[in-house]
DNA sequence: CTTATATTTCGTCAATCAACGAAATGAATT
DNA sequence: AATTCATTTCGTTGATTGACGAAATATAAG
């Protein structure tokens, strides 16, 4: 289906969700850590990634109450590992790209997530 | 700007405008072979092909009273280059490109265009 | 110069989308 | 079991999108 195609394209068309991308590049990392860094509420966040779940691009693993998010290791989909891989190169120079990378070493849940 | 990285997605997150890019992919066209085609109002045609030219996949040759778009074969975006090459393999079984492809080959302007 | 044809621009409408906060859910801690 | 915290689901709102037809523009042909 073309739609399936689209579905790809359409989860990359956000900057929100790019940013998000970049970011789990970095490091795996759990909603409300990417909350923070966004600057977006938690349900929106929440939001933006069940859309790249839904797409292929992420996968989600339960620890505890948490729920960390990280890029799919393993997509069978060539056209997701095509992309991811092009992703690499694509934005990395991009200066809220790069502040979001050093932010995300320096989040700890257990700082930040206190609702 | 991440903004520029979205265009490029969001000029191919609606399954039309990779309908048409495959289709100028086998051959450059005028808007109202893609309206015969795609079976949709000369203006919807005409705000796609804008989408997609303003992404820079594609570029306008005026011809007279026609308007051929085709692939631009020169970008140099190294991102649009990529996608382009991708979209090679990308969605080359669909059912629905296949099929535009062999009635691209047959549509005559000079029959098809008469509004 | 008038008509015909191809395309673009404009305004409108319905559908989709991104954002939010509130409420619901799920898991750990007390 | 009651509380706390992380996350998801739901309903709402304003913005964007894709479709259309009508009007404007541009070129060709009569």
């Amino acid at each position: 289906m073309l739609k399936e195609n689209t579905k790809i394209f359409k989860a990359l068309s956000d900057s929100n969700r790019l940013r998000i991308l970049k970011m789990l590049q970095a490091k795996s990392l759990c909603v409300c850590e990417i909350t923070e860094v966004l600057k977006l509420a938690a349900s929106t966040v929440s939001k933006h990634l069940s859309i790249l779940r839904y797409a292929g691009f992420i996968v989600e693993e339960k620890e505890g109450k948490w729920v960390n998010y990280k890029i799919n290791p393993s997509s069978s989909d060539k056209r997701i590992t095509s992309v991811l891989n092009t992703l690499d190169f694509w934005i990395a120079d991009e200066e809220i790209i790069i502040a979001d990378k050093i932010k995300v070493k320096t989040v700890d849940r257990n700082i930040v997530c206190k609702t």
